[in-house]
DNA sequence: TCTGGGGTCCTAGGACCC
DNA sequence: TCTGGGGTCCTAGGACCC
């Protein structure tokens, strides 16, 4: 068995379940097992394409992000379905604790995927066997199926996953990646989209392995510190962690709508806003973070998307602070030509516990005097120079604000 | 009868400071 | 009168992923 686990180094799974939301929906109503299946937006709210499709669809050219008149077209028999997301995110929590059951170093980064550092793991068994046991529980436990990769890391193991579909468990080895990796298109590399890969093979790099054995100085040039990047994962270096607090890291949270019809209607602008910045606020609530700025969203009748933003000067939460923020935007950048989506985001985010904590080294209550405040702000200023006082107050860098604390707020204080 | 909605990370220019 | 180099912040957009 210790064969399977190196001594410097990791094993890493990446779990990926298949065709995810057709499967939910084929495990909530068995009645489609085996049928050809597409979940899809409506297309008279013109958000009518293939979100997934199960692989009976598939094999009628079904593909992701296909127009549903189209997919109809090519599949006559095809069942569409609207997307029901309560059953997919309660599928997703049940498929999770079943990986922790395994490891608490689970790092979700999709609701229907994520890697797993199973690098201590040595009683359960081996790699594979630990994978099987996954797999099995996943297909009996809830009728989903999903296919697992296992490699020394992230890039590999997800990579791995995806090599063998549906309910396949691959193992992609270091000293394999010239037959397992190196041959496959340079499309199919994660992290090489289709810009990257025109850019690629205009210079003549059509497989992995050709990108491995590419000088770095030449692709660095082209891509930017991401084709150093891409190098190093082509060549099976990836010294990325499998994290499991990154799902609470979150950077922003936004919504967007496309509306049934192009409008110019400033009534109707203003009542999508309501709806969009209501949503916002809940999913704020939920995670109790507050922002300090917020990016408006257009896309115009042509498809051109134009997103405007603002810093603030402190940070908001309510629907009512969001609205109006979203509307000033709306207001300022609108070029007057009809509106097809509409999007609210609220970024730069910090939980409300750490911003209150911070809003409270300026409340001038709680120090003994204004002589005692003013006496901190000047030491803190010789401390940490000039633009300190704004720094602080707009900084969400806890460690300032901590040592700060340390250091002088206690003496100062009541 | 073209192409949804949710994200992440990176880049690049201008403002401003030292 | 002309002008360096480093750093951060802000804004807008692009590429990519599911």
């Amino acid at each position: 068995m210790s064969k399977w686990y190196p001594k410097n180094g990791r094993v890493i799974f990446h779990v990926d379940m298949n065709s995810f939301y057709a499967s939910v929906e084929m495990a909530f109503d068995p009645s489609l097992k085996g049928k050809p299946l597409a979940i899809a937006g409506n297309p008279e709210e013109r958000r009518g394409i293939v979100v997934t499709s199960s692989y009976e669809a598939r094999r009628y050219g079904v593909k992701t992000t296909m127009l549903v008149g189209e997919a109809k077209r090519l599949c006559p028999d095809l069942i569409v379905m609207q997307p029901t997301f309560e059953r997919y995110r309660t599928a997703s929590k049940e498929m999770f604790k079943i990986l922790a059951n395994v490891t608490d170093v689970v790092q979700p980064v999709s609701i229907d995927e994520g890697y797993m550092d199973i690098t201590g793991c040595h009683e359960q068994g081996s790699p594979p066997e630990i994978a099987e046991k996954i797999q099995n529980r996943i297909q009996k436990e809830l009728d989903l199926p999903c296919s697992i990769g296992i490699a020394p890391n992230k890039f590999l193991a997800k990579m791995a996953s995806d090599m063998k579909k549906p309910m396949g468990i691959t193992i992609l080895r270091k000293r394999y990646l010239p037959q397992q990796l190196w041959i496959l298109p340079i499309e199919e590399m994660y992290g090489v989209g289709k810009k990257t890969a025109e850019k690629l093979r205009k210079i003549n790099i059509k497989t992995i392995g050709d990108l491995a054995s590419h000088p770095v100085f030449e692709l660095k040039n082209l891509l930017g510190i991401n084709g150093e990047r891409l190098i190093n994962r082509a060549n099976g270096i990836d010294d990325r962690v499998v994290d499991p607090d990154a799902v609470h890291e979150f950077k922003r949270i936004g919504t967007s709508t496309t509306l049934a019809q192009d409008t110019t209607d400033d009534l109707e602008i203003r009542q999508v806003f309501r709806r969009l910045v209501n949503k916002v606020e809940a999913r704020m609530k939920n995670k109790s973070v507050l922002a300090k700025n917020v990016q408006l969203t257009i896309r115009y009748h042509d498809r051109r998307t134009v997103t405007r933003s603002k810093q603030l000067q402190d940070f908001i939460g309510t629907s009512d602070e969001l609205f109006q923020m979203a509307v000033e935007l709306f207001d300022k950048h609108w070029n007057q030509t009809p509106v097809r989506l509409l999007g609210v985001t609220a970024q730069d985010l910090a939980e409300k516990s750490e911003v209150t904590q911070q809003l409270d080294l300026f409340n001038y209550e709680q120090y003994a005097s204004k002589e005692k405040l003013y006496k901190v702000i000047e030491t803190l200023t010789e401390k940490y120079g000039k633009n300190t006082f704004r720094t602080l107050k707009d900084s969400t860098d806890h460690n300032v604000t901590t040592s700060f604390q340390k250091d002088f707020l206690d003496d100062y204080k009541k």
